[in-house]
DNA sequence: GATTAGGTTTGATATTTATCAATTCATCTC
DNA sequence: GAGATGAATTGATAAATATCAAACCTAATC
């Protein structure tokens, strides 16, 4: 493991309460792997093994039944994911797949809960952690429950601007099958959705999305800020 | 507050891990309250000042964007609700009403995030608590993704039944309005909702529903125990 | 027992969203 | 540069869901 991925993994508010011999030892137990692009790291319904930290790409988590499929959530670094099923020591409730070509670190789950036991400050983040992840989640229901698909897709772009630094533009870190799945609709009807925002300002170029008039879009979004901004 | 009232707080899963000192201490910085039908516990967007307990009663925590309303649980005795906002010292996400008299615990806010530093066997209730709370809106989620209204009602009408002793009927602890909205969809599409489940054996007689034929509803719900079990 | 209020159901219709098929576009490979 | 592949878009249509209005039912009130 390079010494500036440990450093990056110190420093996830997971780790940082952690005492350094425990981090030193959950390390030690922990894998690196690089998985190619599409791989598929975990799937629904099995019995959770690893707590898994996202250090370089894009993972994808998607859950199925009925011969549906949707995505559930994009997990970027230095993010963790499946917090909950290897806490509660119980079966996966999404699949994961790598988007890109990424690095991952693999903690077995018995060395996440032995640390749950014995690192009272790891203890205390990992109850920070899951609250934080439990009102995402609530967020993501409000949303879906209260927006049509074209006013969850404005607020999206609205959100993504604002993260990469409010310059007009914006990217897409995936492509929009992907967005479309996320947001809870189908490709098609998200192509319709961008058709339906020109008005305000939207312009799609590929995975370039330019906001010509973000007053106007938020005028049509709403945003609120219990739906919206991770930070609350 | 009634010896039976504080035994049936102490066997919840939350506080038995703590120790008699600290949940006596607990206890005597809360309050019980009685609220009648209709009255409003808490707003959303308030800043976060007690974690509630229901002692008996029905609470309907619910959200609000833009004119819309949805109901997002229902809680029943002998539950908490809103301890992720509480943990991380926030706003609520969701406001709280009574459905019906209610008699409820309040803890104050500081004390449980004092517990949470000094008593142990509560931290790590209160993960295990979060991590469920968590895995159960991941639950819901895929259930609005995944599957229409009509699938969403009959595997509601499963669950209901199977918690209710299976006896071939069942109770509709909630009126039908809020039942629509918690299944999110309009409690006109619920009534007909119920319509095209009539050929599956499903009756209804106002609050009461008989499933007459619980075989052919499971084939058509065709029920996920990573969506429906709430045990798993 | 008549009256009222609110929940529920039904009917008619509109809107939203999905599906299916065809086309375009971009990218990669040979 | 031709062909192949898959994503994205567009058009036509179907299905799902919401809305609006009216009727109906039930329970509470006076």
């Amino acid at each position: 493991m390079r010494p500036d991925d440990i450093l990056e993994v110190r420093k996830l508010h997971l780790f940082e309460n952690m005492q350094e011999d425990n981090f030193q030892a959950m390390l030690n137990a922990a894998y690196l792997q690089t998985f190619p692009a599409q791989a598929e790291l975990i799937r629904e319904g099995d019995p959770s093994d690893f707590l898994y930290v996202v250090l370089e790409g894009t993972i994808e988590l998607f859950a199925q039944s009925n011969d549906h499929e949707t995505t559930m959530a994009m997990v970027r670094p230095f993010n963790t994911f499946i917090l909950a099923a290897v806490l509660k020591d119980a079966v996966y409730l999404m699949s994961a797949r790598t988007v890109q070509r990424s690095r991952v670190l693999m903690i077995p789950n018995s060395n996440v809960r032995a640390a749950l036991e014995t690192d009272s400050g790891f203890t205390r983040s990992i109850v920070i952690e899951l609250a934080g992840c439990y009102r995402a989640v609530v967020k993501d229901q409000k949303n879906l429950k209260l927006r049509t698909t074209i006013e969850r897709l404005a607020n999206r772009l609205i959100r993504y601007h604002k993260e990469q630094g409010s310059t007009g533009s914006l990217e897409l870190f995936h492509d929009k099958k992907t967005l479309a799945s996320l947001l809870g609709m189908t490709p098609e009807n998200l192509s319709r959705a961008f058709n339906t925002l020109k008005p305000y300002g939207v312009r799609v170029l590929g995975n370039r999305i330019e906001l010509e008039d973000l007053d106007a879009l938020e005028t049509f979004a709403k945003p609120d800020r219990l739906i919206d901004d991770r930070s609350v």
